[in-house]
DNA sequence: ATGGTCGTCACACGA
């Protein structure tokens, strides 16, 4: 049964309600993964979702920061949640679709602006959380699933428009790809919108500061769609909606889209 | 080289 899934950092959830309402209603993913949803759980509106075919939710959320949400068409029940880092942060969700696909939904830490645990916590939290990922994944050894999520990581030098200037930029760095590498590495993970586009740039995140964020295109891929390797080959169709970052106040993201046949 | 913009919550803080 083949399902369209996608990711969303949506930048408060209750902000921009109509904005997921009109992606729902305009691309119909079976699966929609939301971060930064900035809101506690009871507080998320459910009832238009609801309404738009989206019966099926799970979340993890705290006043004000981070928040994580998935809504499904399908079938799925709740597969807990990990407090990476101890600190509280609802960062990560996971659901089990009744095809038997889990679905792991993170927000990794930002990072602050300095790249150096020493002088900033804030890139040491990062950093430690991407460690506890890799440990975990290694340990789980995840299989049939699908793990999504602003990673605030664009890995590659064709996931930001300048791979020599954002060498030292906090979301670029080397010590964060590298972690990231790891993590990827300790799931047996495969970057599926990479195997489906593996030539030229691609972003998922376009900054609020740019004059004219369209033109200057200063874009940074930072919204990731992985698979366990048993799987990959089924995901296909994979897009990033840019279009999107230009809807009527928008996120800072655009929704990243694949498919599977499963 | 710097500052530029958002969202939340009520003063800065995080991104």
């Amino acid at each position: 049964m083949p399902f369209t899934l996608a990711t969303w950092n949506i930048n408060s959830v209750r902000l921009r309600e109509g904005l997921v309402a009109r992606l729902m209603n305009e691309e119909q993913p079976d699966v929609l993964c939301l971060q930064e949803c900035k809101s506690p759980v009871d507080k998320i509106p459910l009832e238009q979702f609801r309404s738009l075919g989206y019966t099926h939710f799970v979340a993890r959320g705290q006043k004000g920061y981070n928040g994580v949400a998935i809504f499904s068409k399908i079938p799925m029940e709740d597969a807990g949640h990990r407090d990476f880092v101890g600190k509280g942060d609802a960062r990560h969700v996971a659901a089990r679709l009744e095809n038997g696909v889990t679905v792991h939904n993170f927000y990794v830490p930002a990072g602050g602006d300095v790249p150096d645990r020493e002088v900033n916590e804030k890139f040491g939290h990062k950093l430690d959380f991407l460690t506890e990922m890799r440990d975990w994944f290694h340990a789980e050894r995840p299989g049939k699933s699908i793990m999504v999520g602003d990673l605030n990581i664009a890995p590659r030098e064709d996931d930001v428009w300048s791979h020599k200037q954002l060498l030292k930029v906090v979301s670029h760095t080397p010590i964060e790809v590298e972690h990231l590498g790891q993590t990827q590495d300790a799931g047996d993970w495969v970057d599926v919108t990479r195997a489906d586009i593996p030539d030229g740039q691609l972003y998922s995140w376009w900054s609020y500061r740019a004059r004219d964020w369209d033109t200057s295109d200063r874009g940074r891929r930072l919204d990731h769609i992985w698979a366990s390797g048993d799987i990959a080959n089924a995901g296909h169709n994979s897009r990033i909606l840019r279009p999107v970052r230009g809807w009527e106040q928008p996120s800072d993201h655009a929704p990243v889209f694949a498919s599977f046949d499963l």
